[in-house]
DNA sequence: AACTATTTATAAGA
DNA sequence: TTCTTATAAATAGTT
């Protein structure tokens, strides 16, 4: 039905297969919709081009792709679901399987559940320990660098103003000047991030101090 | 398109509608084999009549129909499944959450991406590597506490053979005794238990050591 | 995207 | 149902 007959096989020019594509689907979907209101039908229909793109078209508003989808099931006897569940169900066994490996290596490495360890394990676990420890350690010193490092930057803000209240040479202007400095500077870090406490010794002392 | 120009609204007389079902529903069939094979496109549709008869069309051969609902329930996020694929479906999803925290959990312990961390986080952090470390190191201590008790135990053993081999008692039958009991003992630990090394001190020294 | 010559689908009749 | 056929509708190729 156009200008020319054509043969029902895939037509090879891409313009003119995307342009057919567009046409013939909403045709399709055109007389989907007459049917089901022609005929009192119900009918589900989806198409997905090429490229991947669906549209879908389906009579009535709500779940009545799923209604007809239970007939399709129950009519043609071919199970729909149960492929799909059964992936869904392994891979929810895999993901627990994870989840319970994860879950003894961070019990271990909280020294929960050792009894089972094996010397090897142990020194392992200790290393690791050793390691994470090391790398936390050294980001707490940067931190304490970086607040000392603000201490004296403070004191010497410090000094100057007692110099500058010394010399007695106060106006109003300056003095607001120097109210703003010194709290831009206490704000460059607030009090939650300031360490309340020092941390003491590992509570059990290493193996070799008694050996 | 026919003798006469059809409203598009229900047909009331039951035989035209159903006559008009008929050639319709072949019509919609062969438009979609026709759209599949021009654009290779993938086409599912199924139509169900007044009376409750299905028939179905489905392009490619066999578990197409799976597919093209899979894409359906992707794209359309609509809720497809039952009750119970969603409950399988939020399990995944709330097990992976999980994973995906204790993987950041265990980085964390192992030192790794800790530079979002505030001090705060940084000393809970520390504070349970402490306690790891203290219960792996409590449990070798215990571990060595057992090993010298077995070396005490097999010298003990030693001087009381050296003994017995001094006095000059020995038949055949108290020495295969006293070989069988020494090899008991020996057994109560073996090889791949014993340590080859001991730890050395953590690589970097505490804090508030530098402080 | 619009146009239009043709092909195709189908309504009504048998 | 199925066939026929006049006519409506869809659309291939063109602009």
């Amino acid at each position: 039905m156009g200008r020319g007959k054509i043969e029902i096989k895939r037509i090879e020019n891409s313009n003119n297969r995307h342009v057919t594509y567009s046409k013939r689907r909403s045709g399709i979907i055109k007389k989907a919709t007459e049917i089901t209101v022609l005929c009192d039908a119900k009918v589900s229909l989806i198409i997905i081009s090429s490229s991947g793109k669906m549209v879908e078209y389906c009579s009535g508003p709500r779940e009545t792709l799923m209604k007809i989808l239970d007939k399709y099931h129950s009519q043609s006897g071919k199970k729909l679901w149960d492929a799909k569940h059964e992936n869904l169900s392994n891979e929810v066994d895999r993901v627990k399987k994870d989840n319970d490996g994860m879950q003894v290596e961070l019990r271990h490495l909280k020294g929960e559940d050792i009894t089972s360890l094996n010397h090897m394990d142990l020194m392992a676990l200790e290393e690791a320990l050793e390691n994470g420890l090391a790398s936390i350690r050294d980001k707490q010193s940067r931190f304490m660098d970086a607040l000392r490092e603000n201490d004296r930057a403070l004191e010497e803000e410090n000094k100057r103003l007692a110099y500058e209240l010394h010399k007695g040479r106060k106006t109003e202007e300056n003095m607001r000047d120097m109210e703003d400095a010194y709290h831009q500077r206490l704000g460059n870090y607030n009090n939650t991030q300031i360490p309340f406490a020092f941390r003491v010794q590992p509570i059990q002392p290493n193996l070799h101090d008694r050996m």
